[in-house]
RNA sequence: GCCUCGGUGGCCUAGCUGGUUAGGGCAUCGCCUUGGUAAGGCGGAGGUCGCGGGUUCAAAUCCCGCCCGAGGCUCCA
């Protein structure tokens, strides 16, 4: 096997010092420096021959090709093996490798062989310079270092389609986006990459300014603080999610955050994404923190007695927190976290027929989940991408998800499966600097029942492999909020004002008394509401009536009641409301009862969960957290 | 990780072709104002100008190194 360490780098200065072995070849003992090309340190093992060199060769020069260089040393380095090949093989194969670059067309040198050298180099820091690669000519590219997942996935070949209601496919670039536009921006995110924003994110700016979450620079980035307000709308989308998914059938539990590398049912799973997740050491042992729900979920139902009877069997949890150590530079506000809160369903499913039931059940449940978060259908993109065999046998099945969601579909189709499912689909958020990610998502896993040991017993009393769906109804909740006040911030650009829905404000109503001699009614009324089950605060500060509402709307409350004379002395109460336009701004004040007023707002919020108010009731009470 | 941009009281920011006590706005504190649907007035306090080094008579300002952040690339189970 043919290790090479391979760098493309800057330049090398190398010089040979001594000879180490007395067949070393004869050089000059002077410097020499390449500039802008690829090093291999090279490593040859016993039964290499000439044509596992040139095999080597015949990778590199892909390598070269995508990281535009043209030039290679192939430097001899015996320590990255203990059985190497015999000196005067391994000088043979080097040379071999060397001459055969040359044929390419490549500019090849090599470092003398048998020498102790001294060299100096550096190295591009770009995600390629730095690669691992060992070769053998009975497995091609079997046995490589690094992650076989990213191996592949830079292999695979995606075709892409559109997808309309009727099921025609329509290749993309055939395809006719007027009326779609925001699919357009989205096909043009996933497939061609453009992004040309450089300026942070509207919603980075309002999370802040309305002091829902914030930065935390004493944690790693990525890790988010929340304020009252944001924890406040974050455990009622947290709660919102979870009724959903139990009243579905999901079964929920809870399970550790981390987990054993050493465990052979997860050590598998994980070597698939190294270097992506948090590693904790605890004595002498070393732990990773999760990145989904899949790990303890798996385990407890490896460890259950399921009959088929039972399936399809819905379990849930979600986690606070999954972990994901991604690069510093793609983290992008709530879009893009290293710790973040995902609703995670899986359902074990007997055979196909269940899973396409099922499917279609969770579909449904993921648009009303989002639904619920005032995200409609126009405010995503759903991708489906599966291989080609999967969409040959079930062309059906795939086009009746087209259907149900009423809208054209972005496609990707793969000639070969990759990972561990064989379908998968997700609705896409498209923000106001044009760039797309997932939200609701669900796959259908053909591998991990296997890998994780997960059994059914059927009609017959045999155990059978099942089917696994992986379902987050939501995607994470951070970005969910993430496309909420995109979508607000998108709303005041149009002129509309911009506001969470009334269930997830975290005030929903704001009593401004008209000056201080109406404070105790101010207190009474907000009192009366927050006995009937609904978020109420009153504006207790010496600021002008006017600045008060100012800044409730600043706040983006729903509803601001003012109380002055006139209110107490008719008892009808004069109500701001927030989603009447500010363009007839006479027009915002509503005259109703304080009943009314209750009653609209639990009509509104049926059926979502309710919390109360977590701050001083009384403004000037709270601190500012934020600006 | 690389590239680009940035870091000035809690927040936003002026100053940055080097030169008085670093200027303003918001918030905070005090006083006055008691008001009818998006900013009432006056005053006070609050600053290691990210950190370290260098150049200079003199550095927030110029140079070097580092730290942190954002965006882009890449990546996205």
């Amino acid at each position: 096997m043919v290790k090479i360490l391979q760098l493309h780098s800057d330049f090398i200065e190398f010089q040979p010092i001594e000879k180490e072995i007395p067949s070393a070849e004869k050089c000059e003992k002077k410097t020499r420096r390449l500039e802008d090309l690829v090093i291999l340190f090279t490593c040859v093992e016993e039964g290499d021959t000439p044509q596992t060199g040139r095999e080597a060769i015949n990778g590199v020069k892909e390598y070269l090709e995508k990281v535009k260089a043209h030039r290679i040393l192939v430097y001899p380095y015996a320590h990255l093996s203990n059985k190497l090949a015999r000196p005067s093989d391994a000088l043979k194969i080097l040379e071999e490798m060397r001459s055969y670059a040359e044929s390419l067309g490549i500019e090849a040198h090599r470092a003398p062989f048998g020498w102790c050298k001294k060299f100096i180099l550096s190295i591009k820091g770009h995600p390629l310079a730095e690669q691992f690669r060992s070769i053998t000519l009975e497995e091609k590219g079997g046995g490589e270092v690094i992650s076989k997942a990213l191996k592949a996935e830079e292999k695979v070949k995606s075709h892409w389609y559109v997808v309309e209601i009727d099921g025609r496919l329509i290749p993309v670039e055939e395809y006719d986006f007027s009326g779609h536009e925001n699919l357009k921006k989205f096909a043009d995110y996933e497939i061609s990459k453009i992004r040309i924003a450089q300026r942070t994110p509207p919603h980075v700016d309002l999370m802040r300014r309305l002091e829902l979450v914030d930065y935390e620079p004493a944690s790693d980035p990525g890790n988010f603080r929340w304020y009252p307000k944001g924890r406040l709308v974050k455990s009622l989308m947290e709660q919102f999610v979870t009724e959903k998914v139990i009243a579905y059938g999901g079964m929920e539990v809870e399970t550790p955050i981390m987990y054993d590398f050493e465990h052979p049912a997860l050590s598998n799973y994980l070597h698939r994404f190294p270097a992506r997740q948090y590693i904790l050491r605890s004595d002498d042992k070393d732990f990773f923190l999760r990145f989904s729900a899949c790990f303890g979920q798996f385990l407890i139902l490896h460890d259950a007695q399921i009959s088929y009877r039972q399936l399809p069997l819905r379990i849930y949890e979600l986690t606070r927190y999954s972990f994901r150590r991604e690069k510093s530079g793609e983290l992008s506000g709530l879009r893009r976290l290293r710790s973040f809160t995902m609703p995670d369903v899986h359902a074990i499913c007997a055979n196909m027929k269940q899973v396409k039931e099922e499917f279609m059940k969770r579909f449904q449940l993921s648009i009303d989940t989002l639904e619920g978060f005032g995200l409609s259908r126009n405010d995503y993109e759903l991708a489906i991408r599966f291989t080609k065999d999967f969409y040959e046998e079930n062309k059906d099945f795939v086009i009746s998800l087209v259907k149900k969601f009423g809208k054209p579909a972005l496609i990707e189709m793969w000639d070969e499966r990759f990972f561990y499912f064989v379908l998968k689909w997700e609705f896409n958020f498209v923000d106001n600097l044009d760039k797309a990610s997932a939200l609701s998502t669900d796959q259908i896993d053909i591998e991990n029942a296997k890998r994780y040991g997960i059994f059914y017993v059927d009609e017959n009393g045999e155990k059978k492999t099942p089917l696994i769906l992986h379902c987050s109804p939501s995607g994470a909740i951070e970005r969910d909020l993430y496309a909420m006040l995109e979508k607000a911030y998108r709303d005041q650009m149009e002129g509309r004002p911009p506001m969470l829905p009334l269930w997830l404000s975290p005030t929903q109503v704001r009593i401004v008394p008209v000056a201080d001699s109406f404070y105790a009614e101010a207190e009474k009324t907000a009192e009366r509401i927050a006995g009937c089950g609904v978020r109420v605060d009153w504006d207790d500060r010496p600021l002008t009536m006017q600045r008060k509402i100012r800044e409730a709307e600043m706040e983006w409350i729903p509803y601001i009641v003012v109380v002055g004379r006139k209110e107490v002395e008719s008892g009808i109460l004069s109500v701001r409301d927030r989603r009447i336009s500010g363009a007839e701004r006479s027009g915002k004040i509503r005259r109703m009862s304080l009943e009314e007023l209750i009653s609209e707002i639990k009509d509104l919020t049926k059926g979502k969960p309710f919390k109360p108010l977590s701050l001083p009731m009384r403004l000037s009470k709270r601190p500012r957290f934020y600006g």
